[in-house]
DNA sequence: TAAAAATACTCCATAGGTATTTTAT
DNA sequence: ATAAAATACCTATGGAGTATTTTTA
């Protein structure tokens, strides 16, 4: 068995069965890839591919095994290249895919630090929706995922939570809210409130508490992070619950915060990384900056077979 | 990048840095080896080995790294194989590891109705402690291992728990037992005691039962499985805590059981089997016929990334 | 008839072998 | 002095290409 043989079924599979467009895309040609699949097939003695004369209609249900092992042994020499890329010198870019509260807040610190100390590693930060990023960390187009306690993730990819931050209710100052002696879903649920959309975590979890206990609110904005949830919530149109770490300082000049860890669940945030590829010595130590509690031996652990 | 070059360099390594003994290993000649190592290395442009003038000492750290997935590719190309050999025959042999006690009580059924449905496939039952047959799996000499709530398992292996069964306790016919209104643990504890030997899951959980509750207890046999303990325990040696699919209607002529679930925590069988392992189709049909609880899918998930 | 796969044939790279030299215990 | 790795050199296989034929949608 050759690793072209494996490289040619599997850029054939990606060809949708077409062999020319297959031998285009390895840059060879129609006669070799076809070839290789008919020695691959002879080897094995078995067959890849359902024909019909001289086209190529699909997989065998073997086919359809052997596929997915062949392409598990590429993405290893992939990871040896670039394991030995990565041993040559440590520079290239390091491509970080979260959103834009994360980006702003919670990784900062530790860009600011890696920027640092490694000067030669460019860093790359992707904007996006959950689902976003983690498509973009399984596809490989970003080595680290950051978000929100994340929804239901592809297999390719693994989460480590590793913050978990207490919520807290902004609101304009001199808001009624300000004096009340005990905060309650029920009197919060008096003021008009501004979320996140729906579909992301953080405004799943803000409304669904107001269903859970069956109050309506009155959602005046939906908005998709917490700047502007804050310039929002300064400008008097609601009130609005956000991550402790998203308010500064600064910001009490026009907001008032106080604690809401009893009515909302804590946000938890966390890395994700693709399995089964080789992680560069940049992201670990991305990572070993971002949080103590992602030393390399726990995110080796995880992304390799271990406990997932 | 050639498979072959894979090849070699794990053999080296397996040889102790032995190109020589590596080259025999692989029916091929000492330059051979030699040359696709230097071939890797400068294709990499990374020194692998470490080497001290003409000998090779060990590996250099990214060494190390690409052994694991060199190692990886190998094995997926080897799972290529497999699956292409039982696509075109299921015949072959099936080889279980276990426990006396699993091969005689939980596992019998599920091997008549498989060799009835499957004639052409062999079956070979090995036995042995829990890490033994935990390494039989690891090791590929066996495809299914069968045994109690395992203890910690080499990563390269899944346990799959598909049986809790509650215990019983066993005892000669007329023994005091046999009338006593409620059976406690400091009632057991004035009777000698027949356990699986402490090295034992089963063993453990019975005489841990005992130390919690600080009483002391005498053992009067340490037996190896069911079987053994059943005949003891009729020969008027003392009494014993089973798994109750080991006492059958025909043991009544003989023992007295009682259900001791209330004392003593359900025995758990779980099947273990190889990760990253092709996995044939007669093992999950086998599987299938152990247990409801382990279809294919279910199987499938847990072995490959899923939810590991 | 056009597009795709199979076939025929050529060429050259290289894997693998033998024989030999170099180097290190 | 011995064992192991590197080097030199040869051969034959097979991978890649071009040109052509066959097949089917």
């Amino acid at each position: 068995m050759k690793l072209r043989q494996l490289q040619c079924f599997c850029a054939v599979v990606d060809a949708d069965f077409n062999i020319s467009r297959a031998s285009e895309a390895l840059h060879t040609t129609q006669p070799s890839v076809g070839k290789h699949l008919k020695q691959m097939e002879e080897e094995l003695s078995s067959n890849l591919l359902v024909r019909s004369g001289g086209r190529i209609l699909g997989l065998t249900a073997n086919g359809e095994q052997i596929l997915v092992w062949a392409r598990r042994a590429l993405q290893c020499t992939e990871n040896i290249r670039a394991a030995s890329r990565d041993s040559r010198q440590a520079h290239g870019t390091l491509t970080l895919a979260t959103s834009h509260t994360h980006a702003n807040y919670v990784i900062l610190p530790a860009i600011l630090e890696f920027t640092r100390r490694f000067p030669e590693v460019q860093i790359g930060v992707q904007q996006g929706a959950p689902e976003h990023v983690a498509e973009m960390v399984r596809s490989g187009k970003a080595d680290i995922g950051v978000i929100h306690e994340p929804p239901d993730l592809p297999r390719e990819v693994v989460a480590i939570p590793f913050l978990s931050a207490p919520q807290c209710l902004i609101m304009p100052l001199e808001h009624p809210l300000q004096t009340e002696p005990e905060l309650t879903l029920e009197k919060l649920a008096h003021f008009p409130l501004i979320v996140q959309s729906k579909d992301r975590p953080q405004g799943q979890r803000v409304l669904g508490e107001f269903d859970r206990a069956n109050l309506s609110v009155r959602v005046s904005v939906q908005a998709l992070d917490a700047d502007v949830m804050k310039t929002y919530v300064a400008a008097g149109l609601g009130i609005a619950v956000v991550p402790s770490y998203s308010f500064r300082e600064l910001d009490q000049h026009f907001l008032f915060a106080r604690d809401v860890s009893h009515i909302f669940e804590p946000g938890v945030s966390a890395v994700i990384l693709r399995r089964d590829s080789y992680i560069r010595k940049c992201v670990f130590e991305f990572l070993e900056e971002l949080s103590e509690g992602l030393p390399r031996s726990r995110v080796d652990a995880l992304v390799t077979g271990g406990a997932r």
